[in-house]
DNA sequence: CGTTGCGTTGAATAAGGTCAAATAGAGTGG
DNA sequence: CCACTCTATTTGACCTTATTCAACGCAACG
């Protein structure tokens, strides 16, 4: 059963019913051999909890790029685990003003905006083709009522997110231009790394204006920083494509002057 | 039993029990009755599963001006909401730099930066002398698992906080002082109004310095701005006394210009 | 009644924003 | 495959905003 929401939305909705007729697809969907296990679920999860857990992972949803996976206002039903692509998170205020809360990767979960109000806060559009996984957030809940594990992970991904958002207060609060896209560099590599993929080597999915927007300077200030940065040795850059030379430099970016 | 946590805290640890010999703070601590019981609890919680609530309120603290109510890398066992008084949220980064992240008034909670990683991110610092309800987290979670309205209550007050935060992401990310000033008084002035005192007249409780830090200004800034509020007619400023005067001229204050 | 912390104000400065122009790439349709 | 269009990016010149540095006033407190 899909939800105004969805149905609403553009994007392929694939349940889980569908792939079951000996489709390969059926395979990757189960949460025990996805390779993002570790970041979605908690560890030490029983095998049978498991099972269960995979129960709830009703559907997943292609999204290709520049489309919504949700806007802000829309009912909420489900939040979404990337699984393959880079999403950005956006919120828009009253005279139009864009700011971009985050970046989002495979491993993530993003829609929790959505839980406090029952509609999604924010918006979060695909910045390249995407897939989620679709969690209704009732099962989810239903099933951490029965699973003190998985309640728990669920609490620990709230938490986690209000310390991310702590950190980019810290960031756009107390830093000079400068250390904010050195932190935002240095963000990405370790995600990056973390994911398997190379953590000095890399492909931007988002535009200058959307990083300045995420570090609250203009586009034309994060330009002049990246060639900046190039100029130093730090990094090099090419439109898109980001090389770290040198990470410590980065981190000395960080606390050097002020 | 106290935690190492709050041994090693100054502040006074008041557990329920002492109270409980026809002192008349006994029927303070009972949720049912407390005045920012809407604040703290879901609305339409069955009688009976409220005074299972207040078993889980298991202390209350007082926390005098000045001190910590936690600080960063202290142990979690608790989130705390507050009673009566005024907080500071900060966290500290490497180099020494201090970002306030919230200010707490009565009837809200604090500390959920403490879940995900098993110790608080940041420090809870008492404005003035404050009180606080203890409610240890395992318990929370323990009676979420059986009283799914109460569950869906703590998701909630989670998912607000990420909320909360994003806007705060929005004024540090896309917004002139000015405006910055504005929404941070027209913030106080709601929640005050909310808790039944004056949306109008109010004692500011932090320093313009923490005020400044929290909007990602000077010091002098902030003190510069409330100057040009009085002479254009917003608000009076006496030091930390600040009276709205043209509540509808501060909220013009927002996307005027840009 | 001096000390101390907090707040205000002024003048100079620096950081980042704005505006504008040139260039580079990606995507599109012939 | 090429020309064309459109968008993203880079860079320069100039400007605005907020910061820095410094001096001073005020209020609370021992």
């Amino acid at each position: 059963m899909s939800t105004a929401n969805e149905a609403r939305a553009t994007a392929k909705v694939v349940p889980l019913r569908s792939l079951e007729n000996g489709n390969l697809r059926r395979f990757e969907v189960t949460c025990s051999s996805c390779n993002l296990r570790e970041l979605c679920l908690p560890k030490g999860l029983a095998e049978e909890d498991m099972a269960r857990m995979e129960r709830i992972v009703y559907a997943r949803r292609r999204i290709r790029r520049g489309e919504a996976l949700f806007n802000a206002g829309d009912e909420f039903h489900s939040v979404y685990a990337v699984r393959s692509g880079f999403f950005k998170t956006t919120i828009l205020n009253e005279d139009g003003r864009e700011q971009v809360t985050g970046f989002n990767m495979p491993g993530e979960l993003i829609g929790m905006d959505g839980i406090g109000t029952g509609s999604y806060h924010g918006n979060a559009v695909a910045l390249e083709d995407c897939e989620v996984c679709v969690l209704p957030f009732s099962l989810v809940e239903e099933l951490g009522r029965e699973i003190p594990t998985l309640q728990r992970h669920l609490h620990c991904v709230l938490s986690r997110e209000i310390v991310r958002d702590h950190g980019v207060m810290m960031l756009l609060g107390s830093m000079r231009a400068e250390e904010r896209l050195a932190v935002f560099l240095l963000n990405l590599s370790r995600r990056f790394m973390r994911r398997g993929y190379s953590q000095s080597d890399f492909h931007l999915r988002m535009t200058r204006e959307e990083i300045g927007s995420y570090l609250g300077l203009k586009l034309e200030t994060v330009s002049r920083l990246f060639s900046k940065f190039q100029e130093d040795g730090l990094i090099e850059v090419q439109q898109k494509h980001v090389r770290i030379r040198n990470i410590d430099g980065l981190e000395q970016v960080l606390g050097s002057k002020h």
